[in-house]
DNA sequence: GTGGCAGTACTCGGATAACCTTTGTCCGAGTCTAAACGG
DNA sequence: CCGTTTAGACTCGGACAAAGGTTATCCGAGTACTGCCAC
């Protein structure tokens, strides 16, 4: 049970377009360069932004990604929900109604299977927290430099 | 990102063995029987409860599998660790510190990178439910019906 | 009849393969820029 | 000098492979039961 390496990156290529702030889109190539990764592998997974409408894209030259909502209004669960999709991470198969299970009642399977149940109860203690948690909060507990030093490599390797 | 059937398996397992609150051990083919999973492969994933100290295993004929420790001492997060193991589901690779973060002066990293540091609050949070709920809450909360069919298949199909 | 003994069936445990998800790469469609050209 | 055209470079987007992890299987070590045999 591992989170994929896709969330680390939108999260950080989107922390980066909030502190540059500019109206101009930033092409992958940037981002990779920015965090020696690899262009093509990370340009497929701010795909998955784009579709979930976290980012826009716009093609052709001068092209590349934009935040498509303002800081505030991007949480670290609407990310994750991108990249990993929705489904829940532990998933019943309900085996309670297997082998033996085949033959009780129907009425015993009327309430959600237990094990089920308190394992979503969890999950959703996690995605709350994630959902509190947006793109704004991040940038305020991060230490200043981080931004302004942003803004000044944005600057400096502008095309 | 998915959690792999053996915690519900081993969960599931766990649980019939809390309500027949026998001593004798119970095999891994009487749990494959009743759950028609595959017999060799659900073995594997009790091990790992072993070696957890979740359950006792006791070899040869005669042998199988036992509760460790009484029900309520027993909470859903040790069976997850116990197979998932304890590693973070998010894991940070510290990608702020390669390409340009390279350059930055190292006081920018004293503090611990804040999407790791977000991340880990929402899992903390999952942790805390899931250690909150133990088997003897599983058990409570189900159908007593379940509970005695257990019993009563138990003692149909022992050896 | 009773104690010992060998054979047999059964169980856990770890070493060994098949499948699937994740990771990584490549090329095509479309777009903007910029230079060249003609008027 | 200015507008048009045309070639070029750049970018996203999805189709195509490699790698790692999960799922599944098999065989060996060890144990308890059971029937047999000797006394």
């Amino acid at each position: 049970m591992r989170m994929s390496e896709g969330v680390e990156w939108g999260l950080h290529c989107c922390l980066i377009l909030a502190w540059l702030g500019t109206d101009e889109p930033v092409p992958t190539a940037q981002f990779a360069a920015w965090f020696e990764l690899p262009p093509a592998y990370l340009n497929k997974r701010l795909q998955a932004l784009v579709r979930a409408g976290i980012l826009t894209s716009t093609p052709g030259a001068r092209g590349g990604f934009r935040l498509a909502r303002r800081p505030e209004q991007i949480s670290l669960m609407d990310v994750v929900a991108a990249v990993e999709g929705r489904e829940d991470v532990f998933r019943c198969t309900e085996i309670r109604r297997r082998g033996e299970g085949a033959e009780a009642p129907e009425r015993e399977f009327l309430q959600p299977c237990g094990i089920a149940a308190a394992m979503r109860r969890a999950e959703l203690a996690w995605r709350k927290e994630l959902a509190a948690q947006t793109l704004a909060d991040l940038m305020e507990a991060a230490p200043p430099s981080a931004g302004s030093r942003a803004r000044r490599h944005y600057e400096r390797t502008r095309r």
